[in-house]
DNA sequence: TTATTTTTAGAACGAACGTTCGATTTATAA
DNA sequence: TTATAAATCGAACGTTCGTTCTAAAAATAA
């Protein structure tokens, strides 16, 4: 069966691309040697280039597989919503649940934005306009303003959910749900009312 | 006189680290050579070194300076409030002027916090954190819950505000006070608040 | 087993990197 | 004008970079 060959290639790949992500959420893209994620990754220089075309490649890889499941497990989450508020609520939980559990993936995904050019660039920018738009979608059923005031209030969501990975401490801030919960808080009735 | 001399040398100066700036915050840090710099800066190569021990002495200069900057601005501003919410408008307004009027020097804080190390990262970390301590006490100020609740707002809060160097478009969000007053409104009342 | 394909390893490539150095040009002071 | 200091330059250094190539090892199929 040459599906039990896939299945071992895959894992390898996958296993690879964890500690491509490692390396690349702590030195960055241009400060990660493709010499480092050979090392991290257990295998040789050379044998990188058996499983990716370019340094490009992989993060291309990384960042496209994010964006895809953090889009698949949104709508999974909204569909489960009735009102506008839970729907705020499934963006929240979803995107802070993806960070903790994917926290090298997210890091880069957030901080290398700019690091992909060309085809790779466009490819991942679509999946993360799909992302952006189904919380823009949210945001507006919930606001009660113009549509350009709504779309910045996305806009200011979307920076709080993202600076996450500069400040989150597992050791500090264990309980992920306070953390949603605050964010739903602010984000419904602002700083100052309970 | 010795200071007409120190005028000349501190103007040539500015201007290649407003040169380094735009170069890093389109590049990265380590994406940007010493020799693009130098190019943008209309000076050789080696005379960075004339003004620069090292690589990361430059972005050292950038940061420490721009922080600084954005610690006695607030300042100034915070003096002629009354109010929380007088203060909070202080900060949001500050923040989003500053990096209208130095959007390159912004991106290189905020996108390169990682990137010094030892000394230089310790000096900037100490200024950074007089400058979100500023933010947090307003926020406190504001915030009817619990410390940690109000410490997780200003985080959200300083999240938005960084996150704009992702999306802004001089073109498109001309109005930077329609950008602050927003924000304001967001934080103050949240999303669903007229 | 042998034959074939998949996966890994080592050595080498030219290019680009940050930094240094000595000489040269430019500006100030005498 | 000459002497001194400040500023710039071009060439070169040792390293590290991403990538390639050929061969060897490991796993599968015959």
């Amino acid at each position: 069966m040459t599906t039990q060959r896939q299945a071992k290639y895959e894992k390898r790949l996958s296993s690879i691309l964890r500690a491509a992500s490692k390396v690349i959420a702590k030195e960055g893209f241009n400060g990660a040697s493709v010499r480092d994620v050979a090392a991290k990754g257990k295998i040789g220089l050379s044998g990188i280039y058996y499983y990716f075309k370019s340094k490009d490649e992989m993060l291309y890889a990384i960042q496209q597989h994010a964006f895809s499941t953090l889009v698949s497990q949104l709508k999974e989450r909204l569909k489960d919503t009735s009102t506008p508020e839970e729907r705020l609520k499934a963006v929240i939980d979803n995107h802070f649940e993806f960070f903790v559990q994917n926290t090298d993936e997210f890091t880069v995904c957030v901080h290398e934005m700019e690091s992909l050019t060309g085809k790779y660039f466009r490819d991942v920018l679509k999946t993360r306009q799909e992302y952006f738009g189904l919380v823009r979608k949210v945001v507006n059923e919930l606001h009660s303003g113009s549509k350009s005031d709504a779309d910045l209030a996305a806009l200011f969501l979307f920076g709080s959910l993202n600076w996450v990975y500069m400040w989150y401490d597992p050791e500090k801030n264990a309980d992920i749900n306070k953390l949603s919960d605050q964010c739903l808080r602010v984000f419904l009735n602002g700083i100052n009312k309970t």
